[in-house]
RNA sequence: GGUCCCAUCGUCUAGGGGUUAGGACACCGCCCUUUCACGGCGGCGGCAGGGGUUCGAAUCCCCUUGGGACUACCA
C-alpha cells in the first residue's frame, strides 16, 4: 500500500455535470461511499464543472437526486457543506490559476500560444505520417521577451505542463500494482485552458490534495493519465493519494463500451423503469466486487461491513441486466405490503388508476392487494397491469377466444359462467375459503374438473389468463364486480 | 499507428501450484399447482491458443490472439 498514512479515509465522488448520472458513475459513487462507511471516513461530493461547453444545467440536480435515491448520502459537498469547500470547481478557479502560475515560475510549465488551427494541422500531419500523436512542444522554449510581447498583445494562451524529455514515471494502482510509463510517450499536456479554467488533470490533483483525499476511486479510463497526475504531484511537491481504478462497463453484447444504444444508462432511467434502489445498489455492488463468501444479497449497510478494496476486480464487466431483474423481483418480494404499496403508488397515479393524493381508504385497499401481486411483478412499472382490474370499475369485455381458451365450447362455457354467477350471487360472504368450497362443489355438481371452470371465470372477471389465485382474487374484487363481469362475459358469448 | 489495461460457464464471478474447477443469474427439465408467478430438485455449460518453469499448472513466466481504454484548450 502506497496510500497516504492519514488517519481518516477521505474519498470523493467527482462527477462532471455534463449529463445525468451514469450507471458507471453510480458504481464508483457506491464504492466510494462503501469505503468511507467501512472505515468511518468521509464521503465527499465534488462537482467538476470545468467544462463550460458541455455543462448541462439539470445535471447537478440529477446527480444529487440519483445519489440520494440510492442512499449514498455525502458528508461534504453541495448542500452538505464542509471544511474543504467550495465543492464546485468553478468556484475554485483562482486556486488553479495560482498553482499553474507557480509551476510556470518554477520552470515546470509554460505558456503556449499555439492556435487551435495550428494544433489541428499538426495532428493531421502526425496522422498522415502515422507518427505518435501529441503536442510538438512548439512553445516549450519560447524566449522570455516573446512571451512577454505575446501576453502584452493579449494573445490567447494555455499553460502546458513541461514533461521531462527523458526518464520514466512509476505510478501505483492499489489493484494493479506498479506501472511504468516512459516520458517519451507523454506530451506536454494542457493544465490551464485559455478561458482560465483548469483541465481535469490540474484541477483534480489540486483538489484531491487540498481536500486531503486519501483514496481516488475512478474509472479505468484514467489509468493512462496516471503518469501526468504523478508528475503533477511531484512538481507540486505533494504526495499522491492511493488510486483505485475500476473496470469499465461493456455493453451487454460484450462489444464496446456501454452506451445509450444499449438501453438505460442513467440512474434515473432505472428508477423510471421500476427498479428499486436496493436492487440497483446490490447489482452494482457485485459488478466488479466480490465478498469472499457465496453471499450475494446485501443491504447498503451490510455491504459497508463486507466491503474491501482488495476484492475489487480488474477485468472489464459486461453490463447484462438479467441479474438486476432477478434482484429487483427479490427485493420486491421482501418489502412489506404497506411499503410495496407506497412504492407502487406513483406508478398507479401516473397511469390514472388512483387519484393523487390518494385517499386512505383506497390506499388501504391497495395494500390489501399487495399479497396477491407481490411475487408476480418484477418491476414496479408492472403494477398497473397487475392491479388494474381491481382498481377499475369496469374492464374491457374479454374476447370470445380468450373466454373459451383452447378447448372450451360456447355452450359449455355459457353454462359455467351462468352457473357460477348464480351460485356466487347467493353467497352472502365473499371469503377465500367460502369461494373455494362453493366453486369446487359446483364443479362436482356439473361433473367437471375444477380447473375447467376456474379458467373461464378468471378470464371473465380479469380479462387475463395469468392472474393471482382465483379465490383470493374474487374475494378482493368483491361480489358486485364479480357478478357484473360474469354477466358481461356471458353476454359476449351470447352475441351471435 | 502509439501507449496502457484486461482475459475461468452465455453473463457476474470463486478459486492464485495438486479441486470431481465452486456459486449466482439466464436457459432447459421435473415437482408443487386452478392460470401465472414464487418455491424445491435436477441438468446444460468454462479455464482463448501456443510455448516454457515444475514431479504437477486454471493458478507462475513469455509469446500470440482477442477485448477494451486513452491518444482534446472533455472529463
Amino acid at each position: 500500500m502506497l496510500g497516504l498514512s492519514k488517519d481518516t479515509v477521505r474519498v470523493r465522488f467527482a462527477p462532471s455535470p455534463t449529463g445525468y448520472l451514469h450507471i458507471g458513475g453510480a458504481r464508483t459513487a457506491l464504492y466510494d461511499w462503501l469505503l468511507a462507511k467501512k472505515t468511518g471516513g468521509r464521503f465527499i461530493l465534488r462537482i467538476e464543472d470545468t467544462d463550460r461547453n458541455r455543462f448541462v444545467p439539470d445535471a447537478v440536480q440529477d446527480i444529487k437526486d440519483s445519489l440520494t435515491w440510492m442512499g449514498l448520502t455525502w458528508d461534504e459537498g453541495p448542500d452538505a457543506g464542509g471544511e474543504y469547500g467550495p465543492y464546485y470547481q468553478s468556484e475554485r478557479l483562482a486556486l488553479y490559476q495560482k498553482y499553474a502560475e507557480e509551476l510556470v515560475k518554477a520552470g515546470k510549465a509554460y505558456y503556449c500560444f499555439c492556435t487551435s488551427e495550428r494544433l489541428e494541422e499538426m495532428r493531421k500531419k502526425q496522422e498522415e505520417a502515422s507518427a505518435p500523436s501529441g503536442y510538438d512542444r512548439h512553445c516549450r522554449d519560447l524566449p522570455a521577451d516573446l512571451i512577454q510581447k505575446n501576453r502584452v498583445a493579449g494573445l490567447k494562451y494555455v499553460i502546458r505542463f513541461k514533461v521531462p524529455r527523458t526518464g520514466k514515471t512509476k505510478v501505483y494502482d492499489e489493484l494493479r500494482g506498479e506501472m511504468v510509463f516512459d516520458h517519451e510517450t507523454l506530451d506536454d499536456f494542457v493544465i490551464l485552458k485559455s478561458d482560465g479554467f483548469p483541465t481535469y488533470h490540474l484541477a483534480s490533483v489540486i483538489d484531491d490534495h487540498l481536500m486531503e483525499i486519501s483514496h481516488v476511486i475512478r474509472g479505468d479510463e484514467w489509468i493512462i493519465s496516471m503518469p501526468r497526475h504523478f508528475l503533477l504531484y511531484q512538481a507540486l511537491g505533494w504526495e499522491p493519494p492511493a488510486f483505485v481504478h475500476l473496470p469499465i462497463f461493456l455493453s451487454p453484447d460484450g462489444k464496446g463500451k456501454l452506451s445509450k444504444r444499449h438501453g438505460a444508462t442513467g440512474v434515473r432511467e432505472f428508477k423510471e423503469k421500476g427498479y428499486l434502489p436496493e436492487a440497483l445498489v446490490n447489482f452494482l455492488l457485485l459488478l466488479g466486487w466480490h465478498p469472499a463468501t457465496d453471499e450475494e444479497v446485501f443491504t447498503l449497510e451490510e455491504a459497508a461491513t463486507a466491503f474491501s478494496v482488495e476484492r475489487i476486480s480488474t477485468s472489464p464487466v459486461s453490463f447484462s441486466l438479467d441479474k438486476l431483474d432477478w434482484y429487483n423481483g427479490l427485493y420486491i418480494r421482501q418489502l412489506s405490503h404497506e411499503e410495496l404499496a407506497k412504492r407502487c403508488l406513483p406508478y398507479l397515479q401516473q397511469d390514472g388508476l388512483l387519484p393523487d393524493p390518494c385517499p386512505s381508504a383506497q390506499f388501504t385497499y391497495l395494500v390489501s392487494l399487495m399479497p396477491l401481486v407481490q411475487e408476480r411483478i418484477k418491476y414496479l412499472t408492472e403494477i398497473s397491469e397487475a392491479v388494474g382490474y381491481f382498481l377499475r370499475d369496469e374492464i374491457e369485455p374479454p374476447s370470445k377466444e380468450l373466454l373459451l381458451g383452447k378447448k372450451g365450447t360456447v355452450e359449455e362455457t355459457r353454462v359455467i359462467l351462468s352457473e357460477v354467477a348464480k351460485v356466487l350471487a347467493s353467497l352472502t360472504e365473499f371469503t377465500e375459503e367460502g369461494l373455494e368450497q362453493t366453486l369446487r362443489a359446483l364443479a362436482e355438481k356439473l361433473q367437471m374438473k375444477p380447473g375447467q371452470i376456474f379458467m373461464p371465470v378468471r378470464v371473465a372477471v380479469t380479462g387475463q389468463t395469468a392472474t393471482p389465485g382465483l379465490f383470493q382474487l374474487l374475494a378482493a374484487l368483491g361480489k358486485q364486480k364479480v357478478i357484473g363481469r360474469l354477466k358481461q362475459a356471458s353476454a359476449v358469448l351470447a352475441a351471435q
